[in-house]
DNA sequence: GTAAAACCTCTAGTTAACTAGAGGTCAATA
DNA sequence: TATTGACCTCTAGTTAACTAGAGGTTTTAC
């Protein structure tokens, strides 16, 4: 809802920066891609409800999580359009991303005892060696969670 | 050591390709980047010594740890020149990223611990979020490993 | 009222790890 | 011998997540 009280309280992108440590152009960036949303003022500039700041927050969770930027955006659109998202949303989608996270462990755990039992070894076979054929732990990357790890 | 009886033992790209399960292209790129070295026929076509095959391996195996090239090759130029690595490199190399993969392990296992601590909170503040500035987990990517995760 | 700071769009560059294709050569087979 | 398949080099494209800069407009502060 637009009142004269809080559009006076719309955010400029250097705010925005400023308030949230992302740059500018990665505000940009994001608006491109759908994350975050911007309202123009008359002379075209980015005028920003403050909620953004909370969708900012939660996108940078997310990608430290290892999540891309896809995804995130996925799971924004998700959530009632146009809205901050509210702490029960936020338990909804850490839920989910916790989840993953411990998939992702399990993966890196499983690989590194393989790891450890192949230690002086060194076959290296393409048939007889788990940890060159495991491909049941580790597989291609299809539909579906991606984790390319935290920047 | 070049014998009459191990040239005729070398081997094409398409054969390393086939036998590695590598592309011919992502070969060449291997090549370019100093990671793996061939010779030349007469006609310039490329031509493999069978040792290849273990070194392709290796590359491979590093990388579903998760290692990026530039850092495989690093390891591969630190190893006897021109030789195919042996059980004993293999150990070394083996154990140093096992314990890179430990850490990787550790950190995500942390990362997981607070998300779910803040499961519900939805509090995302920059200054009080431990999931927000966490930057003593996991920081900018300076120098050392970098973990990008298997694809 | 003017000058500087902030903003706008758009293109191009960055890294990683390749792939795809053009245009041409070489090798193996019938 | 001719044809096909494998090979050669080189350029450009791919995805992700941005950054940098050009060239131009708007806002703000003095």
């Amino acid at each position: 809802m637009i009142t004269p009280e809080n559009l006076h309280k719309e955010l400029t992108v250097g705010q925005v920066a400023a308030r949230s440590g992302v740059a500018v152009t990665a505000l940009h960036f994001y608006e491109s891609r759908g994350l975050i949303k911007s309202n123009r003022n008359q002379g075209n500039q980015r005028r920003y409800p403050r909620e953004v700041l909370r969708r900012v927050a939660l996108i940078k969770v997310a990608q430290r999580l290892g999540i891309p930027l896809a995804e995130i955006g996925e799971a924004l659109k998700r959530l009632p359009d146009n809205r901050a998202p509210t702490a029960a949303d936020w338990k909804t989608l850490s839920a989910q991303w916790s989840l993953e996270l411990d998939e992702r462990i399990n993966q890196l755990t499983l690989l590194r005892d393989r790891l450890n039992g192949c230690i002086g070894c060194g076959c290296l076979s393409m048939e007889a060696c788990p940890l060159r054929n495991a491909g049941d732990v580790l597989g291609e990357r299809g539909p579906g969670a991606h984790w390319l790890g935290p920047t």
